[in-house]
DNA sequence: TGGAAGTTAT
């Protein structure tokens, strides 16, 4: 009986039992001859996510003398754009056209999915433009071409523009808001979607679910669980690994704990997410036993699994065990610490007060130390009030990042708190030179499904009389309880008065007024920030915690902080 | 015998 080649092939998904039937084919020469075999050859190779061999393979086709036809120019053109391969991407561009096989509709959509790859988006557009005949298909690979791009404006010009969307168009633009970092107008896209009767599939539930967790929407998210609850969707290795990180990012651990033991499948990323995720609610140590559990279980740490451990040693203060780590990264699995693993001990080292030795690291590590090394110190030293050596460290932060607001506002509160306020204005009449631009603290909370954003002395807030009113109780109630304004993270050159209302107008104290004007008494209370809690607010949201008697969780740049009875899961180290 | 969309990190 012979073999029926092409559908074995056609059926074959691995990369060396494909090639071993090339090489059978090859050596009974049936290859020869068959513009056919090498067309389903060369679609099986585009269907792995490496497909080396096309480019040969089409080489071959042509040494035999062989025409390609309409099928050849798809499967080739998708290897080139998953191998990024421009040159031989072109030429077959080329070929097609002379032979007259270029405005076939599957040749269209693959050379528009092509030059959206290489980043060519005008010739894509030039191809969508002229052709004749166009479905969702090539819209759908502009859309995302446009996102990797990173002009997400464009991508949603094109996505209102289109004749017709199917359920791909959906995901992309979703997914493609996500990666955007504009996880809100996701989130419209994806109610605007179930409106017009698309079905959300597994594909889409991932980028809603990071959108949820970008935002810190845990209704959100727990509705899309229960979506796929009731709708019998299996929890994928994608979409369990997505719903730990929402769960995690959301302030609910244990519920992505749960999830994580649920799961049968499990891959790196699934590991290195969870871990992660302990890291940020300060579970330090769980975060390290899972670490060991992921080895034993034969999961090989990459350098991205490292920083998560790394960084559940910052968050719980395990100075110790962080340098058993980092030695072990190279010793053990010969990843070579990065940049980033650096970044992380710097900042490991330097929060828990052992300042010399992140200096010396600083000074004495393989590679030039960035911004993020010299900012993890900096911290380090506003804590643990280090005036000289913060003095050392913002003067390379300076020429490294002369833009950025962060900086100058680290130097000024390290003045500020060890007293020195005529630097401290120093060096905020240098940003007003330079037009640095402080970057606004922004509070996110999410209420009855709707996310409400706060700027820092934000009053384009419908309600923002009665917040303001709620902030003037919840002051005289918390100044009952000792609380004083604490001053020193104020670093305008403004009097008493107005400082204490600037103060009042962090973002996170309006966003907490709102939720107590809004919410009914006892319910626990969630914020997302966009830059670490200040001091004061610290120190605020302690005492709303315990004379409201509300449980918050606040979400900020880096950690969580879980906020109960008067004191923070932090234990006031952040 | 053909195509487009997804998860982690300082």
């Amino acid at each position: 009986m012979r073999l029926d080649y092409p559908r074995l092939v056609s059926r074959c998904t691995h990369r060396k039992q494909l090639n071993q039937i090339q090489a059978v084919l090859t050596s009974s020469g049936r290859l020869l001859s068959s513009v056919f075999l090498h067309n389903v050859l060369l679609r099986a190779h585009s269907r792995t996510p490496s497909p080396i061999p096309s480019i040969p393979l089409y080489t071959q086709l042509l040494r035999f003398g062989l025409r390609p036809d309409t099928h050849t120019f798809p499967s080739l053109l998708k290897s080139c754009s998953l191998l990024l391969a421009l040159p031989q991407g072109l030429s077959a561009h080329a070929h097609a056209l002379r032979l007259g096989l270029d405005s076939h509709l599957f040749a269209t959509n693959a050379l528009i999915h092509f030059y959206s790859v290489a980043g060519d988006l005008a010739s894509a557009r030039r191809l969508l433009d002229a052709s004749p005949e166009t479905d969702p298909v090539s819209y759908n690979s502009m859309i995302s071409g446009y996102v990797r791009a990173g002009d997400l404006d464009r991508a949603r010009m094109l996505f209102e523009e289109m004749p017709e969307r199917d359920t791909v168009t959906w995901c992309a633009i979703i997914s493609g808001c996500v990666q955007g970092g504009r996880s809100k107008e996701a989130l419209a896209f994806f109610s605007r979607m179930q409106i017009d009767g698309f079905e959300p599939n597994d594909m889409t539930l991932v980028s809603v679910l990071s959108a949820c967790a970008h935002l810190g929407a845990l209704e959100q998210g727990k509705w899309v669980h229960g979506y796929m609850r009731s709708n019998g969707i299996k929890i994928s290795v994608f979409l369990g690994t997505s719903l730990i990180d929402m769960y995690a990012k959301c302030g609910q651990v244990e519920l992505g704990l749960k999830v994580f033991e649920e799961m049968r499948e499990k891959n790196l990323l699934t590991y290195t997410t969870m871990i992660k995720g302990l890291a940020m609610h300060g579970q330090g140590l769980e975060a390290l036993r899972l670490f060991s559990h992921m080895e034993t279980s034969g999961f090989v740490p990459d350098d991205v699994a490292f920083i998560g451990v790394l960084c559940a040693c910052t968050h719980a203060g395990l100075v110790d065990q962080g340098r058993e780590i980092l030695d072990s990264m190279s010793r053990r699995y010969g990843i070579k610490p990065k940049l980033e693993h650096y970044g992380c001990m710097v900042d490991l080292l330097s929060r828990n007060g052992l300042l010399d030795e992140a200096r010396d690291l600083v000074e004495s590590m393989p590679m030039e130390p960035d911004a993020l090394v010299w900012g993890a110190l900096m911290a380090g030293c506003k804590v643990h009030r280090n005036v000289e050596l913060a003095e050392h460290a913002v003067k390379h932060l300076i020429q490294l990042e002369p833009d950025s607001s962060g900086v100058y506002v680290l130097l000024a509160n390290v003045y500020a708190s060890s007293g020195r306020h005529d630097d401290a204005r120093k060096v905020r009449l240098l940003m007003k030179k330079r037009q640095v631009e402080k970057t606004p603290g922004c509070s996110l909370v999410e209420i009855g499904g709707r996310i409400h954003q706060f700027l820092v002395g934000d009053i384009a807030h419908p309600r923002i009389k009665d917040i303001l009113l709620k902030w003037d109780e919840i002051e005289s109630r918390i100044r009952l309880e000792g609380y004083v304004p604490d001053k020193k993270t104020v670093l305008l050159n403004i009097d008493e008065e107005e400082k204490e209302d600037a103060l009042a107008r962090h973002s996170e104290k309006l966003a907490i007024a709102f939720v107590l004007l809004s919410t009914k008494e006892g319910m626990p209370i969630r914020v997302v920030k966009n830059l670490r809690v200040c001091s004061d607010c610290h120190q605020v949201t302690k005492l709303i915690s315990k004379v409201y008697n509300r449980e918050i969780v606040v979400r900020d740049r880096t950690r969580f902080h879980l906020f109960k009875g008067g004191s923070c899961s932090c234990n006031d180290y952040w």
